[in-house]
DNA sequence: CCTTGACCTCAAGTATACTTGAGCACTTAT
DNA sequence: ATAAGTGCTCAAGTATACTTGAGGTCAAGG
């Protein structure tokens, strides 16, 4: 079983040592051993754990609801319904995020489509409704309609 | 025309006032007028814009890139090219961010799918290689090949 | 031997995005 | 006419997630 260093780590996962330290000290990294030095080693058991880590953070869980799940990763068996639990919660936390991201990504197309005829007219003037800056409904089915075969 | 209040705006986008304050004071709002006792107004024409922040805020876009959006917004026509790459840009970047998190949602099922067969075990050993902490690589490919007719 | 590099702790600083509080103005209902 | 409700500014406070800096240990190479 080989062991890893901080700098190992840190490379291995693109972030620096002093993120990693601070994972460690708010109770992220509760596997860590520590060499007679008191220099903090990796093992190849704690690439599962970092794995999951990572995941929960580009998916922008709060840290402390990730020590809770790593502390509960440490205790044993005892808390493996909780940790289902906290999968599914989570599963669950996450499609929804995803859903409101994919209706934004909607909304940027169709901002990207009006910014693109808007352009090649010189001015927004085209899409409003007279005398105000309110776009005429007529554009948005207009895209639509361009838009639906896909 | 309809006018609408801070407070009202503060409802139709489930914010607090303080924060809309906030986002005024940040150069979010660069449109916004303020009647004879200073007090700010919202009126239709500003419905679109706030669709657009509302938008770019779910999407964890920073305030600055927003505020920097809307200086152009109000700057008029000479602005339309930037704002048109300014939408490509932030499409790109909502796609690449969404493909993420779908990747950490696959993740995230395949974790639930071991805990609810740890939690039927009562222990997470059967997973394991032994002597170790390791899950076995057949544990993962059993689960791939149960999913994978999806 | 002594400098370089990787590690350590602890404390303070930074960035972002709000939130809260103090003190004041104006409108409206009792 | 006075109290409640809504609005205002400005300053300070909070939460999260790091980042930076000071000061020190230890092992290896020239």
């Amino acid at each position: 079983m080989k062991n890893y260093s901080i700098g190992d780590m840190a490379k291995k996962y693109g972030v620096t040592v002093a993120t990693l330290r601070y994972y460690d000290e708010s109770g992220l990294l509760p596997f860590v051993k520590r060499n007679a030095q008191g220099q903090r080693i990796f093992t190849d058991d704690d690439l599962g754990y970092l794995e999951v880590i990572d995941c929960l953070k580009r998916s922008a869980i709060p840290l402390k609801a990730i020590r809770q799940f790593m502390a509960w990763c440490v205790a044993g068996d005892d808390t493996l319904p909780k940790r289902h639990a906290f999968m599914i919660e989570q599963e669950a936390a996450l499609e929804a995020k995803i859903k409101v991201l994919q209706a934004n990504l909607a909304f940027l197309r169709w901002k990207k489509w009006y910014y693109a005829h808007a352009n090649e007219a010189g001015t927004e003037q085209i899409f409003f409704k007279p005398g105000t800056t309110q776009v005429d409904p007529k554009w948005r089915k207009k895209y639509l309609a361009e838009h639906s075969e896909v």
